[in-house]
DNA sequence: AGAAAATTCGAGTAACCACTCGAATTTCAT
DNA sequence: ATGAAATTCGAGTGGTTACTCGAATTTTCT
């Protein structure tokens, strides 16, 4: 007996392709979610394109709720949002790189835009996980302004809180205006813009 | 005969009670959307709060689609979206006047954010909509900051076009991050900032 | 090999969805 | 007042939803 033998419980872990298998759900649940919402989007089309039955999907995810936490968190992973503090890379080229990288990804993007603004709705489950995702990226950004500002490189005047907020606020809109008018809309051109407006180049 | 009269059919207009009854599910359609989305909605609830059957709901807006269309030009209607170039006032004066407005009617902000988001998603019938209002915001703003820069009153280096494209992000932006956290966020703030940056003061 | 746990699924549930149909009732111009 | 149109609704329709249950199958450990 490897574990303790309270009663005859022998736990067993899942088996060697389990994890495999969530990771396949996830991408589904992604891509549904993103093309449709939390609310528009449905278990059996996520089990569709796993070539799972809905009710196999459901052990691996107890509930849908369960399955959007699972795919939110799978989407920090892949962004490497739980990192944001790279501090071997300024702010500015670290935004702008990104935002680079988006431009590859819009799958990703709509995911994000559209399950953040749904998760304003009544009890949306996403909910805590947008705004706990605000408040973090607000005080990340107004960190590396306060820094900017140490430096003299912030133009005088501007408040690092403030351009902390703007500069999540914008990058969200800009990409909200991208995905409907992809030609028309430069994220990384916005983002260019104010940077240019609140940072001042190095002495 | 006050009609044509082809064969016999004599057409009569709605009855009196009629257009009052149309904009009384519109408010109770435009309160369940905002706090459901389009999807998340349904036909139930609107009619629930009007005190109407759904089958009556469905006699004045045939269905579910052509109610939100009809939510959505009212709300144009209410916030006169359809008027934007009143050219007595300023461009700043009148954003931040409409942002100050905006404050009080958190409900219409909801709906327009929620589903402006919602609509990216695949075929929803309000994604024409929200693409045709960017289109036109942006070019009403581009012409109102070219007009800055004639009167020497842009930020030289700042482009009229992406001041407009910024704008509009910023606001929606800032918006979003005030439904999931009001008393963290303030839109006027992130807005005035965003004018002091880009829009010199009169000589 | 044998047994227990992990995985799979078919069938079902109860609720809800947008929407239709046919018929009753109310309004209103004549 | 009367007849036709506008309005209302009850009762369905076919479909989908998330989720449950019980049982069969597969994997893994001993």
């Amino acid at each position: 007996m490897t574990t303790k033998d309270v009663g005859r419980a022998a736990r067993r872990g899942p088996y060697a392709k389990s994890e495999e298998r969530r990771r396949t759900i996830l991408d589904a649940a992604h891509e549904v979610f993103a093309a449709h919402g939390y609310r528009g989007g449905s278990l059996q089309d996520v089990a569709d394109r796993v070539g799972l039955s809905q009710t196999s999907l459901l052990h691996y995810f107890p509930s849908k709720r369960d399955l959007l936490m699972a795919v939110l968190e799978r989407r920090d992973e892949i962004t490497g949002d739980a990192f944001p503090d790279d501090m071997e890379e300024g702010l500015v080229d670290s935004v702008i790189r990104t935002a680079l990288f988006n431009e590859n990804i819009p799958g990703v993007v709509e995911l994000y835009i559209v399950l953040c603004a749904e998760s304003v709705t009544d009890s949306h489950p996403g909910r805590v996980y947008f705004t706990e995702r605000f408040e973090r990226l607000r005080k990340s950004y107004a960190l590396r302004f306060a820094e900017l500002a140490a430096q003299g490189r912030l133009r005088p005047g501007v408040d690092p809180d403030e351009a902390a907020m703007s500069l999540v606020a914008l990058w969200d809109g800009l990409q909200t205006q991208w995905l409907l008018a992809p030609d028309e809309v430069d994220v990384v051109k916005g983002l260019r813009g104010y940077f240019n407006l609140v940072v001042l180049p190095e002495p």
